[in-house]
RNA sequence: GGCGGCGUACCCAAGUGGUUAAGGGAGCAGUCUGCAAAACUGUCAUUCAGCGGUUCAACUCCGCUCGCCGCCUCCA
């Protein structure tokens, strides 16, 4: 299995410290807002390579954090009037809601960063004593000039970060670069007690202190948003290696970004969708289809590239997670019976195809290529070699198990065959639109051609298409 | 200014120093159907932003140009 680490700038084999074990840290969000779609496709890839591990036979331990202590979280509590505590668990809650409609596993653990005070407090007492950190008026900085990697991950040597610097210059700080471990906090804030006074950590330690809490001094994988680079795990590296002497992380692993018309999603721009305003504007279907729609659409492009978000990749990826369930459906109504554990011929190849995508940096867009062959291929074999189709069938599910996909049921899927469009636009509620099929069911039985189509018209202009089954049956979509 | 990425058919998107450049969506034709729809079959890039170079051979390596984007500040 390759792993495209930042580190090396270059694919690497996986050498997990432990044979058959792999420890995995990914930064979590900051509690202050609803999640959005950025956020949702960092865990849904951590979540795959996660599953894909496992699937491997590898036992993962996976931590993923919480940081529920920050100023943008004071600052919301602030404006509202609340305790900032009541604001990080708002949210905290808000996201867990939002990763379980997104099918994402939790982790092993969610440590949330203020439960880890005292081991925060202890890294840097240790940094101090080794002379990389100093205390200005109850702040603490590490001093970047301490240690002399420091840049090895974002590949840029400290006098090009102060050339490029757009950072305040502090008096305070021996070097511009230097950065807070601990913050003397202000009246109202939130506070703990420390050998420097009250005060709150900064962001960087969390991580450090979390990460080495739960998974040791030197974990195998470590991930987050490409933003992260720099200078958060650049930073984390410099604590925890300075600390500990041992490499943080064996490999870095780093997604890209959702883009709005090919720009970065951010507050400023204002050009941001929430998980919840999607599911919300979505919710003519259930939460399992639109959760399922958006991990399709995220994992169709790799994760070191951009991924450009638009209604109309939605709908695309809508069509294409539908051809999976109609075959499913046609599956079912076959009645072959075949052992899902039976592999052979073309099984045996599609299922090395996909491992082959996922052992090269997890390739999901590829690995989603092979789940259509699939699909293709038990399509064709439906009449032919039915028991063929109905393996064909159980390999979808099991490889689709690993990203998340395909893994309801047809009837899940087309729950209610008169709601299955992401434009909800028809003006027909589903009694009327029931009561139409039904007296043009009866046309059709009477061979009353015009009056059958002319409801078929009348349904067309409300957006709902027709679709009449070899049983007599009639199937609608939106 | 420093560092990095991207540019593949109408749209999205994999990929490789050399046999047919995945897959999806849309389109077109056929099968099926009362007609449709769905599904299946076929079709849809002699070509991979442009220009040079290396090579027996490049879309894939190198250089330059054009266009787009990210990081260097909190950020997934």
């Amino acid at each position: 299995m390759q792993i495209y680490n930042t580190l090396s700038r270059q694919k690497e084999a996986l050498k997990p410290h432990t044979p058959g074990e792999v420890s995995l840290y990914v930064c979590g969000a900051t509690v202050y807002d609803h999640c959005h779609i950025g956020h949702a496709r960092s865990a849904i890839i951590f979540d795959v390579i996660r599953n894909y591990l496992e699937y491997k036979d590898l036992r993962v331990r996976y931590v993923k954090n919480y940081t529920d202590v920050d100023d943008k979280i004071i600052a919301r509590a602030e404006k509202e009037g609340r305790s900032w505590r009541e604001v990080a668990d708002q949210f905290i809650e808000a996201y867990d809601r939002d990763m379980a409609r997104l099918g994402v596993r939790e982790p092993t653990l969610s440590p949330k960063a203020t439960a880890y005070i005292a081991e925060m407090v202890q890294l840097i007492e240790d940094l101090i004593s080794k002379d990389v950190a100093y205390v200005v008026d109850g702040d603490v900085y590490f001093e970047v000039h301490q240690f002399e990697q420091y840049g090895k991950l974002s590949h840029r040597k400290t006098d090009d970060l102060l050339a490029g610097a757009r950072v305040e210059i502090d008096p305070r700080k021996r070097n511009p670069l230097d950065f807070a471990l601990w913050k003397n906090s202000k009246p109202g804030e939130p506070t703990w007690e420390s050998p420097w006074g009250l005060g709150r950590p900064g962001w960087h330690i969390e991580c450090s202190a979390m990460a080495m809490k739960h998974l040791g001094k030197s974990i195998d994988l470590h991930g987050g948003g490409e933003d992260l680079i720099f200078p958060h795990h650049e930073n984390e590296i410099a604590q925890s290696e300075a600390t500990t002497g041992l490499e943080f992380a064996s490999c870095w692993i780093h997604h890209s970004f959702v883009t709005i018309d090919h720009e970065k999603m951010s507050k400023s721009l204002g050009n941001f969708f929430t998980v919840e305003e999607i599911f919300q504007k979505s919710s003519q279907f259930p939460e399992s289809v639109i959760g399922e729609v958006l991990r399709f659409y995220l994992l169709s492009t790799h994760y070191r590239s951009p991924i450009d978000f638009s209604r109309e990749s939605l709908k695309v990826a809508k069509s294409g997670l539908d051809n999976f369930y109609v075959l499913f459906q046609k599956i079912d109504e076959i009645e072959a019976v075949a052992d899902p554990g039976e592999m052979d011929g073309d099984l045996k190849r599609f299922q090395s195809d996909f491992e082959t995508a996922m052992d090269d940096d997890f390739n999901t867009a590829k690995g989603i290529g092979v789940l259509h062959e699939i699909r293709l291929e038990a399509n064709r074999a439906l009449k032919k070699d039915p028991k063929k189709s109905v393996k064909l069938g159980h390999l979808l599910k099991k490889i689709g198990r690993v990203l998340g996909l395909a893994q309801l049921s047809h009837e899940e899927w087309r729950y209610q065959p008169w709601a299955l469009a992401l434009d909800a636009s028809s003006t027909l509620d589903d009694i009327a639109i029931q009561s139409l099929v039904k007296e043009r069911v009866a046309a059709r039985l009477n061979k009353n051609w015009a009056k059958s189509d002319e409801i078929r018209d009348q349904l067309a202009k409300a957006g709902i298409t027709i679709e009449d089954r070899p049983d007599g049956s009639t199937r609608i979509k939106r």
